[in-house]
DNA sequence: GTCTATATTTCGATAGAC
DNA sequence: GTCTATCGAAATATAGAC
């Protein structure tokens, strides 16, 4: 439509998110008014309004970003065929996602408004698809957990205080090996590399 | 005070602690109103009011048990003199802790009014300790990562759906085992004995 | 794009009757 | 223990001037 290269439509509306970003991470979706946003940003509540009308609006336009690429980290994993390199694929999406969103992840996974929006997004089934891919087929109940504690655990990682004095880099290296450890393939007794894991594939 | 056992003063105070537990879990503690309590219990707000005088205080009576055997679980660890040993106690405890808490536990991590309440709590330091003996002394960015996603994935895998199938004993074999894996101290090449991890000490 | 002003609803909380 | 009635504050949202 307009002109993309002299600031169509941006600084209003981008600031509203950046505030919102701010505010979400800090006291979460439900605890983030309308007001909030407006002081941090400075301006009145129907600045705010004129931009989104409803809070709808703000949370989707913050959150939906990271959800169509979980769409689209479940699409290239399948496009692999064997199953371990659709695992690495799967994962190292699912990590880099979480790095590049270090500060919304997890407030944003449980928000009650946040959830019924994740309900109705089309992005809802690639979820699961990639939880499939952490599970393996036919999973076992060890699978289960080992899949549910990866995703639980990344997810969590990616916030922790504790972590915040890792590089993104460094950060996006020990997820992977860790979370690897759990999810790689169990072959017979192939242990005896001890408990480090080579890298695969590369792409990060 | 009263006599132990002939019901004391149980009925209504419970009901609403109960009611608080089944909308805490589902839509978190910020999205749970007085209304919403007195609703789910066929009652109204002003009858919730003369069990709490305040929401606060519904919270800490539902969250306060789960937060002192926070404190139980870090005293009996540190009650243990080898490093391994400590690791394991209160690796149980808090695998113990979250599978009677199956339903409550991540809801209450995030939620802004209790991270507030347990800023304050004197059960705050106990969660530090815990991770202390999850990351072990001196602990480097491997470690750091390790523990912290032992400590989000449990968490996060007690509420998950996914698992709901699982029973308690299941359950909480199954948590132990995959966060065992990851934490268990790395002293040259162990792991001999393959993926699996013997069960220790015995108490669960 | 931002403002003032206001409508409407719901929140947590209190008073007092039964 | 539960009720009706109500308060003040804060929430989402709208109308209309500048």
């Amino acid at each position: 439509m307009a002109d993309p290269g002299t600031r169509p439509d941006r600084p209003a509306r981008e600031r509203v998110m950046e505030a919102a970003l701010d505010l979400f991470a800090a006291h979460g979706v439900t605890g983030t008014s309308l007001q909030m946003i407006a002081d941090h940003m400075g301006v009145t509540k129907a600045a705010v309004y004129h931009q989104f009308h409803t809070k709808e609006d703000i949370v989707l336009a913050v959150i939906g970003p990271a959800l169509e690429t979980l769409t689209k980290v479940a699409d290239a994993a399948d496009r692999q065929r064997a199953h371990r390199r659709r695992l690495e694929s799967a994962l190292n999406g699912i990590v880099d996602l979480i790095i590049k969103n270090r500060r919304l992840t997890a407030i944003v996974q449980f928000d009650p408004m946040v959830a019924e929006l994740v309900r109705a997004h089309p992005s809802r089934t690639s979820i699961e698809r990639i939880r499939g891919m952490f599970t393996g087929a036919d999973p076992d109940a060890s699978a289960l957990v080992s899949a549910a504690m990866v995703s639980g655990g990344l997810v969590m990682a990616g916030i922790d205080p504790a972590l915040d004095g890792l590089s993104d880099e460094e950060l996006r290296r020990h997820l992977f090996d860790t979370a690897w450890r759990l999810l790689k393939p169990r072959t017979a007794s192939l242990s005896a590399s001890g408990g480090r894991v080579a890298q695969p594939t590369g792409r990060v």
